[in-house]
DNA sequence: ATTTATTTTTAGACAAAACTAAAAATTTGT
DNA sequence: ACAAATTTTTAGTTTTGTCTAAAAATAAAT
């Protein structure tokens, strides 16, 4: 497998072509910031190597073969990306970038050793779930800030948006992963949040709100 | 800089380019294991961009950015080793091939802060110099077991052969670095050695003693 | 249901990094 | 010093992954 192959399968399966719903060519190519007719060929390429299915015009789908490696390359990104943090004490907004390069090392022993390191840890900085080996992982029950309703508390379980801006702002206000939210008022008007963190109070947009899941206390 | 790129100009620097002593373009080729055509293209990629010399027929050697960049590898390469046998246990004949490819990670505060977490190693889990942030490093003064006279005694400090099957042929004999070996007899005929190792005694070929560096006790 | 718009694919080109085969320069040997 | 051997370079291909521009298929709209 080619760096770029891995991209690809990795891209596929985040845009949900693991559950035999098939991809747009476009959607491959804009989130990958490609061109279409790139994706056109190495879709040909990835489905002569019985990683993904793909009929003309129809999209693009993972096989059994292509979930089982992209699960592969999300563990080695999560768990390179807690290693970043725990062990070398990057913030969770500057773990991307680096992980992107570390979740193409190929050495079975090397991520076994780091899981390891690591006390199989089973969620990433930002809240998502680290595949085992074997490529299960626990689908933690969550919902968005900003479906709960007035009065409802809930504990900051990971984060929707994962770009540097929005990571940056949440350590700003004090949020982070395992804190309490209350949700004390909506705003009709704008969806804005009233939310009690800690002992403070904050105003949040709909925006920061639809980016962060919590676990409801019920 | 391109994968491809780094390790020309790490292999160039493991030549001896380093000291405006040009290189020839077949002794890069068979240490790459590519062709001496594909040696030359490269030279004069590098050449314009100003990491090494190059003229024609004269052979290839580095500049001062050169050998910064061939250090900043290097140091990559040998704090991973480091690495992953102080913190993933791993044997030092398995560090070399995953450090092949950690080193090509691009991340200055990535290596600095491995740096950190190993306290700074001066040596790699072979013996070698790990050169500093600003490209210095310490040479050891050692010499060839097999330059020793009857007698002598040293501690080993290095390898020269750095092959896993050397590095199995020692770790199975009980040598390691740290390890004090005494000269007890040499043999005229081919010049193989019988040494003493901490309590054990042990008969080596010339072709293990020319490859193990040994600081003499004096 | 046609026309229009969008999406996707093809065809051809390009850059990086490698290769082969042949030509040119250098080194060696007598 | 000159022929022979070796080394190095050039020229032309190949592969991988990308691109542009044009053609083909699908989807949307009146």
């Amino acid at each position: 497998m080619t760096r770029s192959e891995e991209n690809y399968i990795k891209t596929i399966f985040h845009l949900g072509g693991s559950d035999s719903v098939p991809i747009a060519t476009n959607a491959i190519a804009e989130q990958m910031e490609t061109k279409p007719s790139s994706v056109t060929d190495m879709a040909k390429k990835l489905a002569d190597k019985g990683l993904v299915h793909y009929k003309k015009y129809q999209g693009v789908s993972l096989t059994e073969v292509g979930i089982k490696t992209a699960l592969s390359i999300i563990r080695k990104h999560r768990l390179w990306e807690v290693f970043l943090v725990k062990k070398l004490d990057f913030t969770w907004d500057e773990v991307h970038e680096v992980a992107e390069q570390l979740e193409h090392i190929k050495s079975e022993k090397l991520i076994d050793k780091i899981d390891e390191l690591l006390d199989f840890p089973k969620y990433d900085p930002h809240g998502d779930p680290i595949p085992s080996k074997d490529g299960k992982f626990m689908i933690r029950d969550k919902e968005l800030l900003s479906d709960l309703e007035v009065n409802a508390i809930g504990v900051c379980v990971g984060v929707k948006d994962t770009s540097a801006p929005f990571l940056k702002f949440l350590d700003k206000n004090g949020i982070a992963l395992g804190k309490t939210i209350q949700v004390l008022d909506k705003e009709d008007f704008d969806q804005s949040l009233h939310i009690k963190i800690d002992t403070s109070e904050l105003h949040i947009s709909h925006q920061i709100a639809s980016n962060l899941y919590v676990k409801k206390n019920d």
